[in-house]
RNA sequence: GCGGUCGUGGCGAAGGGGUUAACGCACUGGUUUGUGGAUCCAGCAUUCGCGGGUUCAAGUCCCGUCGUCCGCCCCA
């Protein structure tokens, strides 16, 4: 049997690839606006990093890893996430040294060993941001801003922003005692994955989709969160209402990484099946310096949103992706002398920019036909011997079908006047 | 890791034990020795994901395996 590509990627084909090329320029368009500069950091790090920055609890760490030993039987693991291999470059770069430059964004492929489902990959595409140096509650809300006029702006209706304040360690703590509390009278009567997250990851218990009755008059940790966590709780949620980000107080917002301190929030939207989440991200203070070690503490705020998420959403949304611009002219020589003609006067017009094709099959002009028609030439070019003969080539607008003749000294030195008079 | 579904030409899709594997689209050629998007004609799977088994006979039944799609856990 031929080789197949590995479970849970996917080939970009021509035709496909083109709205990946869209949604990626308008990522880059959208941080320069914002004045978030591009990091471009390896696709795979030391296992050690993600352990520590993901945390060992979470599923990703626990069961998602694509880890292998190279050939110096060091330990590497491709990338699940974002935010800790950026981490890592930040300290090690010590950008931290360099004034203004903590503003930063990705995009690329990210993995995590899972089974495959909708909106869910083994190899999988992420638009990322990380904001360092700042616990200026205005940034928390600018991240979550950029994100949603990422949506906006690519066309993706009906997107809602959830955020929580998931507070501090120390808040964590307490309220994990009071949930445990809660939850233990009927601790044994839930299902046997919320028995193991009674014990490892108690906030997980309020989102379990079988054990939902089970949660009502829990408490919420928005309760628990001290007088700093609420003062910057408070004031992300002015800032977004300054700028009219529309958002939903969701206090049993969780998220899957262990990095998360005061800000957490997600994106969703309907359109993947069973998945919502579009996107998500969240404030890490602390992450930094578990990372850089003593000395390096520096807080952050990021978020990363899933590419191939984002398509399906657009698609079961119906929204158009804009198509990239047809062929200006295809170009077809009939015999030997022409064909290499057709040959010199195709390189003279790609070098003047114009969007130029030819046949290499040896096909019949009618067949050449089709294929101008295929691609949507605006064009037909036309060049046979008594055409050469005079110096000439006919021009034809396929739209129109009016053909009219030109110098071939005209249209090879200034195509685009040529064609376009 | 677990559960369900499906796997026939480039694509869509019939055939559910009997031997020439429908049909549609696309493509190529012809009708038109130099003019596309229309019509008509012709061509286009020694083979039904892969391996094994049952049978006189297997795309068709059974087992395994790989993969797809969907769901669970969890997330992008």
């Amino acid at each position: 049997m031929s080789i197949q590509k590995p479970k849970g990627t996917q080939d970009l084909l021509p035709g496909e690839v083109e709205k990946w090329q869209y949604l990626e320029n308008k990522a880059r368009e959208l941080c320069q606006r914002f004045n978030y500069k591009e990091i471009r950091s390896p696709i795979f790090e030391e296992t050690e990093l993600f352990i520590r920055g993901v945390g060992e609890t979470t599923d990703i760490v626990g069961k998602e890893m694509y880890t292998f030993l190279d050939k110096g039987n060091r330990s590497m693991t491709l990338r699940p996430e974002g935010t800790a291999g950026v981490v890592r470059a930040y300290v090690e770069n010590k950008l931290y040294g360099i004034p203004d430059l903590t503003k930063l964004y990705y995009v690329g492929p990210m993995f995590r060993y899972e089974q495959p489902q909708a909106g869910r990959y083994r190899q999988f595409h992420q638009f990322g941001i990380e904001a360092f140096g700042s616990v200026d509650p205005s940034i928390d809300a600018e991240v979550i801003a950029l994100g949603y006029t990422f949506y906006k702006e690519i066309g993706l209706k009906e997107v809602t922003v959830e955020i929580n304040s998931v507070g501090t360690p120390s808040v964590r703590a307490a309220y994990r005692e009071q949930l445990q509390a809660f939850f233990a009278p009927v601790k044994d009567q839930m299902c046997k994955d919320c028995q193991i997250r009674y014990e490892r990851n108690p906030m997980r218990l309020l989102d379990c989709k079988i054990d939902q009755k089970f949660g009502e008059g829990a408490p919420d940790i928005l309760e628990f969160l001290d007088e700093e966590c609420r003062t910057h709780f408070d004031q992300v949620k002015e800032h977004l209402t300054a700028m009219e980000i529309p958002f939903r107080i969701n206090p049993r917002l969780v998220r899957g990484l262990d990095y998360y301190t005061h800000t957490a929030f997600e994106y969703k939207a309907a359109g993947i099946g069973a998945i919502d989440t579009i996107g998500g991200g969240g404030r890490y203070n602390g992450l930094v310096e578990q990372i850089g070690g003593h000395g390096n503490d520096q807080p952050g705020v990021g978020l990363g949103l899933g590419l191939e998420r984002i398509l399906l959403v657009l698609q079961a949304q119906g929204v158009e992706i804009p198509k990239p611009d047809p062929l200006d002219v295809y170009l077809i020589g009939l015999g030997e002398a022409a064909e290499k003609e057709v040959t010199k006067l195709l390189h003279q017009l790609r070098v003047q920019g114009i969007k130029a094709e030819k046949d290499y099959q040896g096909r019949k002009m009618k067949a050449q036909m089709k294929s101008a028609d295929r691609f949507q030439a605006t064009y037909v070019a036309i060049l046979g011997d008594d055409e050469l003969a005079r110096g000439e080539i006919t021009l034809k607008k396929m739209d129109t079908g009016a053909q009219l003749t030109v110098s071939l000294v005209d249209i090879g030195s200034n195509a685009a006047k040529t064609l376009f008079q």
